[in-house]
DNA sequence: TCATTCTGAATTGTCGACAATATTATGCAA
DNA sequence: TTGCATAATATTGTCGACAATTCAGAATGA
């Protein structure tokens, strides 16, 4: 299943979704404000037929919402919002893991044990350097959910929330203290699944994530964000 | 939060996203069959805009999968893709009624009680009509993720999740024996909901859908669907 | 006969203009 | 001044036409 939000892009429309959505992930579009088809047709120099495709995309993964006639704006980043979308994440790439478990070769398995190993190096190398740790932990992730051979909890996650995270992660500056927490953790999530325990892997996935929305809810707790 | 998908339709694209899924999910547009934009556009009478914001939509819930400069084609029905749906379903209804567990008010928890009560009687009157049986699961199911409070959860599976597993039941069938059984397993789970017991309640869910997924998985035994 | 290349037709992607709707500005009355 | 109705403006939704790409079939050669 190729994804139709990741592509390489082949179309005016691909080209310009992933523009947008770097910037909107990135902050360069506020939060909450509005999105002019017209002057951005103009910005990236296209007519809006290919701009809309886009915007129909980026609706999709939840990184702006329209309303008929009245047009697009950037979502609102919210407390509530970050906790409810980690409460999906604890449930489905618990999921992931249980079927990551199942269905996942020991081939990838070892893949994924090397990419650890790895990404600790590295990240000692470069200490402090949170960019490595969360392109690691991204990266992380993706194979444990590419593993679970689901075809649609790979799309829900990987094209649907990933930006969101994403966006919230890179805006609120969630990236801290569980540096080398998060390793470890990743080591008895795989390890887990190479001895083919899927309930143990859910456990700790959910546990590893409902890990840092803990951080995050203690960090807002008395900012009314 | 106003689903895109699901709203009095404004818009011709609204419209004509109406009839084009309902075609779909009901199979008069075969699975697999070849979407053709020309022609749907003559057949509907509106031109190709509205259109592909309709197809963009249909996408989105699955009921269809487009490849750049090739178009569109009805998704196919497969035995895989369908376990692949309810072991999702499973998971994704158990994190709703334990939110659910916590979230609804006493009186939305009253008036689930009282709409399985009601339809148990219409259930009796018109023994044997499928249908109601059918609308009134929906209805349940629709009102605990409703109950969930959580957007995204809400979105996901009464927006992009929806409409499959609706073309499954009806194409393959699917609505048998297990009428009377449902009843009652609807009925521990409210319950298990009234007493805030949101473990309780997910494992039912859980059950519930396991058993329709297990019963489907039996059906398809020696079949190569 | 089969594989390959080329040509033509059909389909999708993109464009600019117009229609319908929402938003803002203006004027009037209380 | 404030509130509401109205008019002007801007934005979104839709249209038909053109460009780019893919698909089907004919022609060519082995």
């Amino acid at each position: 299943m190729q994804s139709p939000i990741w592509r390489d892009p082949v179309t005016a429309a691909d080209r310009v979704l992933l523009e947008i959505q770097k910037a909107i992930v990135e902050g360069q579009i506020a939060p909450g404000s509005k999105i002019s088809e017209p002057e951005l047709a103009k910005k990236y120099d296209l007519s809006r037929a290919p701009l809309r495709e886009a915007l129909a995309r980026l609706e999709r993964c939840h990184l702006i919402e329209r309303t008929p006639n009245a047009g697009a704006r950037v979502v609102k980043l919210s407390v509530a919002g970050l906790i409810s979308l980690y409460q999906l994440r604890e449930t489905l790439e618990g999921l992931a893991c249980r079927l990551a478990a199942e269905h996942m070769s020991d081939d990838e398995i070892a893949q994924v044990q090397q990419l650890l190993d790895q990404h600790l190096s590295t990240q000692r190398v470069r200490e402090g350097e949170s960019y490595y740790q969360e392109a690691g932990d991204v990266d992380f992730h993706y194979r444990i959910i590419l593993g679970s051979k689901n075809p649609y909890l790979i799309n829900l996650l990987c094209d649907e929330l990933y930006f969101l995270v994403r966006m919230y992660r890179v805006q609120l500056g969630m990236n801290g203290p569980r540096v080398s927490r998060a390793f470890d953790e990743h080591k008895a999530i795989i390890n887990a699944i190479a001895n083919r325990d899927g309930e143990l892997a859910d456990l700790l996935m959910r546990r590893h994530i409902g890990a840092s929305r803990r951080n995050i809810e203690q960090h807002f707790k008395q900012q009314g964000n």
